[in-house]
DNA sequence: ACCTGAACACCGTTCAAGT
DNA sequence: ACCTGAACACCGTTCAAGT
């Protein structure tokens, strides 16, 4: 974890080159949008560590600091490149009709993100501060919220329910993805590592005992293979959520229509 | 973000090192557990990226490779530091009876999680890989599963609903989190921001429209002043988590008991 | 047996210099 | 106007050497 001498990142400089980025080519070919493509690539396929101003511009064929004018700096550039995939994650889908059910329209999101977390990994590394004031969140906001628009929801529990379940999906998906990696980096299967496990586990927890943890553990284990299935624990929370969230609209629909 | 050289880490070793920490003093006076509680100090203090190998030996006046010995690597000392914190988080507290409401026992967990996750920001940056097999974690398990036990939920569907909980929790306190150290680094408040941020925003969005994201957003903003509010967020979707929960033991003990 | 220090191959960003 | 390269102050981990 090296110090890196990050910025903070100017947000007057980041709007301009969210809504109105250079067009202007020079002669090195260089705009944001270039930019901002090449570190999407290059974070899909090698990961965030990957991810360096120093890798992009060695893929583009330029120097590290030819980069600068154009991205300000690293923390830019992931809002752009955070801006960018979310414009996407519903461009290649029919979103359910408004008039249907408010379940399908919430598994459409659900799903939508899912997919969105699994093409680009990198997007669950990156840590959400201020929202990215972009054209692509606004836009991928705006369709999220018109889901849940005339439920009898309040603004303000429209957007929390949308936190929640854009949670419970960004939790199991950086579940789901930090186990992969791990999976590919340490070179043991999940049946090697429980075997290098277990033996001096059970040892050393001879003195110890978990009833309810063994018998829990024991079932997952037998039903899944593993010892943790994030995208199972998200799919049935999801569930809930939504039992929940028909209880409290059934709830005030007899009052109210 | 540095190649940093990070070794996968050794579970064997780990798990002695979790169990069974040498507690043999050296002329140093370096253990496991001294290195572990110095970690914790630092990164509690300074955060994770503080959190270096060098520091750490800084801090205790030894030399940075006299640590290694005791800790095998910085993966396997984060591993430590995860336990230990896991073993503090029901130790001050009073768990509601076992005989008394599941919702108060639920609300008991997830209020625990945000306590420790607020006390130990570091907590919500480690991804989480496989599971941590030492006793801190084990214990933590087994005290949350156990209040989930007995409402007619299969094992499996504990595992899913407790991760559903602690799921909405971790993320309500990284975004918490986060929000709140950009704060800190932008020496910018969230009114400045919003006023450095606005009117560039609001030419720049001239051309689009949201209108559902711009209502909702405004409301927010009247209410509590932010753009974001993820505690509002995870109370109001643990409710609605409480609520299905509900609708689902109701509607089995309606068969089974 | 335990601890140290140099070395390796990296970071993001600055600044002055080149074309 | 646009791009380059050296420099700064860092990383985790290796290995051989010291006490």
């Amino acid at each position: 974890m090296a110090k890196r001498a990050e910025r903070p990142g100017d947000p007057a400089k980041l709007i301009g080159l969210l809504w109105r980025p250079t067009e202007a080519v020079s002669r090195s070919g260089l705009t944001p949008k270039v930019i901002t493509r090449a570190a999407i690539a290059l974070a899909d396929q090698e990961g965030i560590d990957a991810l360096t101003i120093r890798r992009v511009a060695g893929d583009l064929g330029v120097s590290t600091m030819a980069l600068y004018p154009y991205i300000a700096g690293r923390s830019e550039l992931l809002e752009l490149m955070l801006d960018a995939v979310a414009a996407e994650v519903y461009a290649h889908t029919t979103p359910p009709a408004q008039a249907g059910q408010w379940r399908t329209r919430i598994e459409h999101i659900a799903q939508a993100n899912w997919d969105h977390h699994m093409a680009h990994p990198w997007t669950v590394d990156i840590a959400a501060g201020r929202p990215v004031p972009g054209p692509g969140v606004s836009g991928k906001y705006e369709t999220e919220l018109s889901a849940l628009d005339g439920l009898g929801l309040s603004d303000i529990e429209m957007d929390q329910t949308l936190t929640a379940i854009l949670g419970l999906v960004s939790n199991a998906a950086r579940e789901t993805i930090s186990l992969r990696r791990i999976r590919q980096e340490s070179s043991l299967t999940d049946t090697q590592w429980w075997e290098s496990v277990g033996p001096s586990l059970g040892k050393a927890m001879a003195g110890a005992s978990y009833p309810v943890a063994r018998r829990v553990a024991a079932s997952l284990g037998e039903a899944t293979g593993l010892a943790t299935d994030p995208e199972g624990a998200f799919r049935f929370g999801l569930g809930m959520l939504m039992d929940g969230l028909g209880t409290l609209i059934g709830a005030r629909g007899r009052h109210t229509l």
